[in-house]
DNA sequence: TTTAATAATGATAATCATTACTGATTACAA
DNA sequence: TTGTAATCAGTAATGATTATCATTATTAAA
């Protein structure tokens, strides 16, 4: 059994990843490290989430792009990922744990966990594609 | 605008596709029609997967492990996802379309479309365990 | 305190899925 | 036929992530 010791790499990076609303890819993560710490490495930016993930402190989040996310707030919720700018937000709906139930009985497996994913065009895009027909 | 122009390694690929309810992985579909097309080559398969995905005729599925699964069933449908050996499954549910708008109208952001995936440990590994315990 | 055990680090190499490139081949419209 | 553009096989390149390794840091016990 291995017992976890203390980081200061790892603790900024929890902090700093519990600060944002956003859900940060590693290598965004990585850059904003190094304005503290310039020496951390991108492995070790890494290597500490997947402690923390283990730790059940952080979730991944995989949205079919092809980098994944990260996200501090680790309680079932919904997201929505833009399908022009690959930013990931939080969605502020009802968690449907049902269908966990409907799923498993229509299915026959074992079914533990659902994760939902909205995608379209977020706002900024939206905005930023108006302001382009404007400038037509 | 490009005109696709007929061959025989985009047939067979996805008659392949259109003939399993899996969700195969490029490299399982490359080694299949490697079985009747030897010096086909890995990056023809995922040059065709491409091109069916645009033509409408393909979707892509990802589900979280490192490898993509594809699909050519295109239709809005759900997924399960073994934990355990990774397979995909399709659920015999109903598509919840309002859930598109009710986010829209959450979040502000154009909602187009969702993916609703669930996991667990699916009947043919449950099996497996089970047969595991008894060996004990 | 020292010390001993071992977790964590930075740097770098390796891996693995996917994509891009290249020169030869093939489909197909004129 | 023939011109041309799509497609091919083979291979190199890419990019995200993981593994390796010698060194450093943390921690608990002496």
């Amino acid at each position: 059994m291995k017992t976890l010791k203390y980081s200061r790499q790892r603790e900024e990076l929890y902090d700093l990843l519990s600060s944002v609303k956003t859900h940060p890819t590693a290598d965004w993560l990585y850059g904003e490290l190094r304005k503290k710490m310039p020496n951390i490495s991108l492995g070790t930016v890494y290597r500490n989430l997947a402690l923390l993930i283990e730790a059940g402190k952080v979730q991944k989040i995989t949205v079919g792009t092809s980098t994944d996310h990260f996200d501090a707030n680790t309680s079932n919720h919904y997201h929505f990922v833009c399908n022009c700018c690959e930013r990931v937000y939080d969605l502020d709906m009802e968690v449907m744990e049902n269908l966990n139930q409907e799923a498993e009985e229509q299915s026959g497996h074992k079914v533990t966990g659902h994760s939902l994913l909205f995608y379209g065009t977020c706002n900024a895009c939206k905005e930023k594609e108006n302001r382009k027909d404007v400038l037509q």
